[in-house]
DNA sequence: CCATGTGAACAAATTCACAGCA
DNA sequence: TGCTGTGAATTTGTTCACATGG
């Protein structure tokens, strides 16, 4: 087991991954389960899963494999799912409004806690569990509501600016949903979501 | 310059991300770009900059550094952007609509061609280029189409027999949006969007 | 000269293979 | 015995450093 920030971006990623898998297994009432058969399933490699629950502390059970309850709980603890996480939404457009939808109830660990928009026809209007606010009170509505992932779905050329405004006003992590590359904050945690690259990576691979 | 399949995920990733790059630059009406600016710019290592480019063949001038609109022409034809993609929707929810609205007008490379769903109260309804058709027509709508990428924004329950059905009628892209591991198809390009697995990512971070 | 293109050095990630424990 | 946990080997990805050529 060792510091969180030396565990590696794809490590957690597949972490993730296991858990959404386990809960898949708990559904099907599967109660033990050994990482050559969530290999096999997942198409994981055993000894990569292993070496990833490593980083967590030792989770299984030599000669028998892993209690596919505690596990998941365990993994639930250590991607910090256990707390809520308060977001803000900036740009209410098609996505943004999306994705505030999906979160519509606010029941799972990860819970909009306010939208704002800068087009003034947005504002009042109801989304999901909140109503959209005025783009000028995003700082406000941080501090207010100690918001700490900022989720970006404004148009690319007021990515940069919106971005620094919410490092400014002390979100810990963003969801840059907005086709630009950002010029990042060290401090904060910073994830990319492009449409457009996934689908230029498709077409690559469909040349010829 | 070697084969397609041997370039690296990664690779194809940042020349999609060069691709951008250089479109800004464009813009901007600069001419000429050296891997060091380009570097600097966007926190990119130069070195991989240039072994990049390097897959797909000599793109550059010694001494001088990277034609700004040769550069982004070449790029854009090896990631295939010269033709048009088709696309298939399955699934009009909220991310559906979200995403078909994103490729509202057909001008890009990528065109949505087609949209089903199962619900009968969105059949025929309106939604960017298209009209929401039922999803039993999705088969006879790909091949009448001829589309070759397959977006997928059903719930996690169906997406993995939707999967199925998108490969069996013979689309050779998938753009998987819901929060589900398929098991896939080695003919067929898969890339997941999974917001909540971006979001668990970064709330790992924020323990402690 | 100067920046590209590239083989050689290095670093990171994954897989192998086996010791150690239920 | 059987599967975990882990060091060692391998593969993959990145950076270095320099020869090459405009």
């Amino acid at each position: 087991m060792s510091a969180r920030s030396d565990v590696s971006p794809l490590t957690v990623n597949r972490l993730s991954i296991y858990l959404r898998c386990l809960r898949m297994l708990q559904e099907q009432g599967l109660r033990q389960v050994s990482s050559q058969e969530l290999g096999r399933c997942f198409g994981i490699s055993p000894a990569l899963f292993r070496k990833d629950l490593a980083h967590l502390g030792e989770m299984g059970i030599r000669g028998v494999g892993y209690d596919v309850d505690s596990l998941a709980a365990n993994l639930s603890r250590h991607l910090g799912l256990e707390r809520t996480h308060r977001m803000v939404l900036v740009g209410a457009g098609n996505l943004g409004s999306a994705v505030a939808r999906y979160f519509g109830t606010g029941d799972g660990p990860f819970r909009m806690v306010a939208v704002v928009d800068s087009d003034p026809e947005k504002i009042g209007r109801p989304l999901g569990d909140v109503t959209v606010r005025p783009r000028e009170e995003l700082r406000q509505a941080i501090e207010k509501t100690r918001a700490t992932i900022g989720l970006l779905t404004v148009p690319a050329e007021a990515a940069q600016s919106t971005y620094d405004e919410l490092v400014e006003a002390g979100v810990l992590s963003v969801l840059n949903f907005a086709p630009v590359h950002l010029r990042r904050s060290a401090a904060v945690h910073t994830r990319n979501v492009d449409l457009r690259i996934h689908l230029e990576e498709l077409a690559f691979y469909l040349v010829r």
